[in-house]
DNA sequence: TGTTAGCACTCAGCACTGGCGAGTGCTAAC
DNA sequence: GTTAGCACTCGCCAGTGCTGAGTGCTAACA
């Protein structure tokens, strides 16, 4: 597709412009990349690539930068993937380690360690409650009018909610509808629970029943969305260090899309699961999203249940860097 | 302090830069506001305000524009607090009752609501377990080697965390663990249980004590922090649409601040839990933050556990609708 | 045929300029 | 004490010319 030398022009391109955001010009790539021939010929190389699409010239005397296609070659050519240095990887899995080891601040704190490490915003999915089953529900009375409702997965998921009794419902009637689901309904997935309608067990009570559907209907919700579903945004003041955000329009643009987390959800979710997934400027549905990329790894847990890690960044990203990284960090989530 | 028309003049340079955001002239003033003086008047009136440290020119041949003494004056003297709207308060309404019906996702969407209706960032600070007391602890097995620990407050507050069995510890030790827990600690206040050692009353079985001691640690700090000690921002976007950030810089600074929780809650937690308290520009500890003037508004629960809402903008912020709106939401969550 | 040196050309960025308009402070008259 | 008039200040803006980086083209060379 593209012979040696337009190869070399090409990645010495991206390289540079990764590192210093300005265009690139003939003179600049002769003296920092020996490639052996003078300014003059790399000129006629880069015409060439641009007529092709791979790069791109801000104004006419400007030297050249990457296009999305230019950077969807590089990446794609990356031939084999890049490995963290040895001092990097230790630093990671010494950090994730103690990250690990509790449950509750774990997606804080991954986007945190994630966004520090590569200076680009992180955004983290907790796990997909994938097939998960109900393993028990539970009714803990705090006094005469009040009870904690609690529902149990299999996966160790747990959602709690406190209930006040409404008129007309009594603390066994509670107890007995308990009893009652955890007879029936054990082992049941949640994604049949979701469907359910609580109203026609609970309506042999006199009374209540609408106020136990709602609790249930709550519960049930914040199950699937508790960790799941849940969008946690790591150093997101990051995307403002780069360059081509000191426009504050883009920069709004962007912070608008973040802050939107259904949509942040959809757009990381959509990622094929393969190892790392680059999407680069355009390719990304997102019209406020033009000028950047995003990478995105899946880690999947024990339990079966899977969850993203992504870093958005301008195109202009150190792509072998972050999917290194990635790679490296999903790993060690999975593996726990 | 003040004579009255030196009042009206600074009141009307407030109110006209709060709407304007640009520096406002004597001859403005003249127009808009009708004194029954002319812009001359008006003009010496102004070079004493200025002198009194109330007002503040950009450069010479600038209006004026309120100092931070300005905006205090005029805070402090807004005699009687404004009320909302018979509209307003009834939008408030009605999305705060849909809001406080789900417990969990309160903060989230609280967050979000204030923003919306107010323009500016919004803060909320989740209920801190003030003097909540264990009321039980639970274990549920999930398989042989994996159970799911519990600890429910008589608040009704719940947290939760798998724990996989260590070499040498047994389901039902765990479980023996757990009574012990429950005839002995129950009642104790969390601030007492944030002190104990675990280790010496999971010490009476063989092996494992330490993997107990340190998911009960887990559990309890996730306990005060899992809904108190928790920041929610909403709408921190809203912040670029003020003239005043344009400024990469600043806006830098701000969204850093806004990102370190930890000094976020300190900052609002601070607040005299009077109604809604206001502190401008200078007057944060937070350097970054001398743009900008908070406003806080502290709720309290029916279990006696207290929370903030609070809202970021610049100095030159609408204090005395947000004010109003606090009080209202404030108000509003308290009675829940 | 591919490579290279030389040269004319383009264009963003910057510093400088002068005009404009908003707004002030001062003075003198009311 | 208030007001009109006036000179003065200064940020903003548009226009101008210069500089330097970088290009494309052409002609010469291996």
């Amino acid at each position: 597709m593209l012979d040696a030398r337009k190869r070399q022009v090409l990645f010495a391109i991206v390289q540079d412009y990764i590192q210093t955001a300005e265009p690139i010009g003939s003179r600049t790539i002769a003296k920092r990349h020996s490639l052996g021939v003078s300014p003059a010929t790399i000129r006629n190389e880069m015409a060439d690539l641009e007529e092709l699409g791979f790069l791109a010239q801000p104004h006419t005397s400007a030297g050249r930068i990457p296009s999305d296609r230019g950077y969807r070659f590089y990446v794609d050519a990356m031939e084999v993937l890049p490995v963290l240095t040895a001092v990097e990887a230790e630093i990671v899995k010494r950090q994730l380690g103690s990250i690990l080891r509790g449950q509750q601040m774990m997606l804080d704190a991954l986007a945190r360690l994630v966004s520090s490490l590569t200076n680009y915003t992180s955004i983290v999915i907790g796990p997909q409650p994938h097939q998960a089953r109900l393993k028990l529900m539970q009714v803990i009375p705090l006094d005469e009018n009040r009870a904690v409702l609690m529902l149990v997965l299999d996966t160790g998921m747990v959602a709690n909610e406190v209930l006040t009794l409404p008129q007309g419902l009594a603390m066994y009637d509670l107890l007995a509808f308990c009893n009652y689901v955890n007879l029936n309904l054990a082992g049941t997935s949640l994604r049949k629970l979701k469907a359910m309608h609580f109203e026609a067990y609970a309506g042999q009570f006199h009374a209540g029943a609408q106020a136990v559907e709602q609790a249930m209907d709550s519960l049930i919700a914040g199950l699937s969305r508790s960790e799941g579903d849940r969008v946690v945004l790591g150093g997101a003041t990051n995307i403002m260090n780069q360059p081509e955000f000191r426009d504050i329009a883009k920069l709004r643009a962007i912070m608008r899309v973040l802050d939107e987390h259904e949509l942040v959800l959809r757009l990381v979710t959509s990622a094929p699961s393969t190892s790392a997934s680059v999407s680069i400027g355009a390719e990304n549905a997102i019209e406020a999203l033009r000028d950047c990329s995003l990478i995105t790894a899946t880690y999947r847990l024990s339990g079966g249940q899977t969850g993203h890690i992504s870093v958005l960044g301008p195109t202009r990203m150190e792509y072998a860097r972050v999917i290194a990284l990635l790679n490296y960090v999903t790993k060690l989530v999975s593996e726990t």
